[in-house]
DNA sequence: GTATTTTATGAATAATTACTCATAATGCCT
DNA sequence: AGGCATTATGAGTAATTATTCATAAAATAC
C-alpha cells in the first residue's frame, strides 16, 4: 500500500558461491509453486522458505523483502517465457502455417494447464510493481526471426509487422485459451480451434480497403 | 491455503431494509476501488471497510469472511459486464463492420485505463475460487445479438459460431490492449490497430481447408 | 409508544505473516 | 590446519490483518 524504491526491491545480496545460487534458485522456484497451486492468496514468504527446504533467515539474505522476491520472480518467468517462444520459433523454420500455429497453441495450452495462476499472479503483480519490460529485448529478437518463417507465407499479409506481431499473437493466444480453458468442464477443443482462427485471421488479415475485393476470390 | 465450501463463500445474510443493501454495495465498491489503486497485495477487509464508510463489524454482517466478499466482487463485476457488452452490441445494430469493432476496441482501452489492476485481479482470484460463471447466460443472448450484426455483413466468414465469438472476441481485445497499453510508454495507437486487426481476422478468416487452395491464388 | 427485528459499531482478540538477529555451519584460501 | 568470508539457521519480535462480540442505534411492526 505504500509506493516503493527501486532500492527496496533489488536483490539485498549477490550469491557468490554455487549453493547459494542454488538457494536463491530454489526461493523463486518455490515461490512460483506456491502461487501455482495456492494463488496470490497463499503466497507468503513462510510458505516459500519451507517448500524450497531452506529457512526464513536464508530468504532475506537475498530478498530484502517480500515485494523483492516476487519482482524477482517476475524476471525469471520472463526469460523462461523468452526462451521457450524464440526455442519454438527456432524450431519450426521449416513446418508450414498452420502447423506451427497449432503447435504454439497447444504448447500455450499445456502452459496453461499447468500454471494459469502463475501466470495471472505475475499479470497481475506486473502492473503494480516498476518491473522493467525484460520481454522487450526478445520480442524484437524473435520478431526478425519471425521474418523468415513468414516469408515463405505468401498467404500472410504483407502489412503485418513482425515486432507488432511478435507481441501481439502470444497474447491472442493466451487469451483464448484463458477464456476458453477456465470453464467448467473445460472446452480445450473449442480453446484450440478458437486460437487458431484468432491467430491465422490475424496473420492473414489485410487491412480494411483490401477486404470487399477479396471477397470474390472464395 | 486451506480448500473452502460453497456455504463459507456465500454472503452470510441477506440485506433486507434499503440502507443494508446500501452499506453491501459501498462494500464491493469500496472493494473494487481498493483493488484498482493497490492491487491484491493491498487488499485488506480493515482497507475495504474504511473506504466504503462503514465500520468492520459491518463488513462481517454480510460476508463471512474475506473470501466471500471477494467472490460477490467477482459476480458484481461479470454482471456489469455483461450488461456494458449487451448495450454496445444493441447500440450498434446499425453501424458498418469497422466501425463496431473500432467502437469495441475504444471502450476496452478506457476500461483499461480506469480498471487495469481491477481486472488483473478478478482474472487471478476466478481461478482460485469456486466462482459459477455468471457471465455464461448473457454470453449466449449476446451471442444472439451478434447473429443479425454480422447477418448483414458478407465479409464475417460463414463458419463463424456466434456463441463463440461473444466469448473469444471480449477476450482477444482485452489481450491486445493489454499487451500494449501496459508498455511503458502505453503504445496505444498500436494498441488499437492490433485488436482491429485481430477482431476483424477472426471474424473475417474461413477454416484451414480453404487456405491451402487459396495460397495458389497470390 | 412499546416491542421486536434489523442494522451498525469498533475496541478487543486471535491468527497470520513479514522480517530480524545472534549464532552456527560451510566453503575457500594459503 | 587455521583463518576469513560467505552462507544457513530458526526461534523470536513486530506488524499486519482477519474476525468476533457485546452493545447501541435505527427501522419496523403492533
Amino acid at each position: 500500500m505504500i509506493a516503493l524504491t527501486t532500492s527496496t526491491l533489488s536483490p539485498r545480496k549477490r550469491p557468490q558461491q554455487r549453493r547459494a545460487k542454488a538457494t536463491c534458485d530454489a526461493l523463486m522456484e518455490a515461490a512460483a509453486q506456491v502461487i501455482a497451486r495456492y494463488g496470490l492468496a497463499g503466497f507468503n514468504t513462510n510458505a516459500v522458505a519451507a517448500r524450497a527446504g531452506v529457512s526464513i533467515g536464508s530468504l532475506y539474505q537475498y530478498f530484502p523483502n517480500k515485494d523483492a522476491l516476487m519482482v524477482a520472480l517476475i524476471q525469471r518467468q520472463q526469460a523462461q517465457q523468452a526462451e521457450t517462444f524464440a526455442a519454438a520459433v527456432a524450431a519450426l523454420q521449416n513446418a508450414d502455417l498452420t502447423s506451427v500455429v497449432h503447435s504454439l497453441v497447444r504448447a500455450a495450452m499445456q502452459h496453461h494447464r499447468d500454471d494459469s495462476l502463475l501466470a495471472s499472479a505475475i499479470d497481475h503483480e506486473e502492473a503494480r510493481l516498476p518491473v522493467g519490460d525484460t520481454v522487450d529485448g526478445y520480442l524484437a529478437q524473435s520478431g526478425m526471426q519471425l521474418a523468415p518463417l513468414f516469408a515463405r507465407h505468401p498467404e500472410i499479409a504483407a502489412s503485418i509487422n513482425f515486432e507488432h506481431a511478435a507481441r501481439t499473437l502470444p497474447a491472442l493466444v493466451r487469451a483464448t485459451v484463458d477464456a476458453w480453458a477456465n470453464l467448467t468442464p473445460p472446452q480445450l477443443d473449442v480453446a484450440e480451434d478458437e486460437a487458431v482462427r484468432a491467430v491465422l485471421g490475424y496473420l492473414t488479415r489485410e487491412p480494411a480497403t483490401s477486404l470487399a475485393t477479396q471477397r470474390n476470390g472464395a
